[in-house]
DNA sequence: CAGGCGTGGCG
DNA sequence: TCGCCAAGCCT
């Protein structure tokens, strides 16, 4: 006889405590929901994928400022969306949402949809996009998964000190732990995204204020390090992307956004490695060549 | 599934 | 200084 597997464990006590410590954030304003709808959502999503919230908090208002709707976004060039997304980095991201503005107008009807299978057919959308825009826009009771979320479940409930890499049973997993009621969901969702952020954090948590911290079982086995399988990030000093970023930083800077061949990083230490961040630039749409030129595509 | 993809702040 | 880390997605 198999041994059943353990029941879930009740995280709800978090909460209560979102409710007293959620940082006072753009996105959990109801004038923001009101002003811009899913797309105030969406466009926050797709800048905080990967990117911290303290960066992306002076660009998202400007952003919505410009283009308050996908249709005014799908109206947008590459070049100006490419431009206005700055610093922000993987500027893939910036392609991918006027994709999906284009996307969102052309099937429809210009308004964001509510389906998480309609939002995952949404260019630069996964599966945490696409819930977290039906959850925290629309109130929908979906397991929303992040980084944060992962690595709260896997300390609190499994005991581990780093989260396992992503994966479909995921979304099952917080499903298991997601109130039934739909406002209450969402505010579960939320609020194990911001322990996460805040408290349950990846090199420092502060068990000492945490309000699982009488039912984590990480902390009742005294922290272990019970190893880390995440995937390593590659080291970007002398790496293509770093050659990626100068040259598009350089045409996101240049008059016009154009400028000579021969000008865009033409000083770069490994001309290969520069020919070659060029190449890829140019497959993803992010950059074109014509005449001699480079320039953000219009 | 593993690898590729920016940028900057922090310990 | 340097590696880690940040509300992921695509191929």
């Amino acid at each position: 006889m198999p041994a059943s597997p353990p029941p879930p464990p009740d995280l709800t006590e978090v909460s209560s405590w979102y409710r007293e410590h959620a940082r006072d954030l753009p996105w959990r304003h109801a004038e923001f929901h009101v002003e811009y709808g899913a797309w105030g959502t969406l466009v926050s999503e797709f800048m905080l994928q990967q990117t911290p919230v303290s960066r992306v908090i002076p660009h998202l208002e400007a952003w919505l400022h410009r283009w308050p709707s996908p249709a005014a976004m799908a109206s947008a060039t590459p070049a100006e969306v490419v431009h206005q997304w700055a610093n922000l980095g993987y500027p893939r991201r910036a392609l991918w949402l006027r994709r999906a503005a284009i996307e969102v107008t052309e099937r429809h009807d210009g308004v964001v949809p509510r389906d998480v299978p309609a939002l995952l057919a949404l260019s630069g959308i996964g599966d945490y996009t696409a819930r977290a825009v039906a959850a925290f826009h629309y109130g929908d009771r979906h397991p929303v998964v992040d980084t944060n979320t992962r690595r709260v479940i896997a300390r609190a409930a499994d005991g581990c000190s780093q989260p396992a890499p992503p994966s479909k049973r995921d979304l099952d997993r917080m499903s298991e732990l997601l109130p039934q009621a739909e406002d209450q969901a969402a505010v579960f969702n939320a609020a194990m995204m911001e322990l996460g952020a805040t408290v349950c954090t990846a090199r420092a948590p502060r068990c000492e204020i945490c309000p699982l911290a009488s039912v984590c079982a990480w902390l009742r086995a005294g922290r272990p390090d019970t190893g880390d399988r995440r995937r390593r990030q590659a080291r970007y000093e002398g790496s293509d992307r770093q050659a990626r970023g100068a040259v598009l930083r350089m045409l996101r800077d240049a008059p016009g956004h154009v400028l000579p061949a021969h000008a865009a990083a033409g000083d770069w230490p490994d001309p290969a490695q520069r020919d070659r961040a060029i190449d890829s630039l140019i497959a993803d749409g992010l950059i074109e060549a014509t005449e001699g030129e480079l320039r953000l595509p219009n």
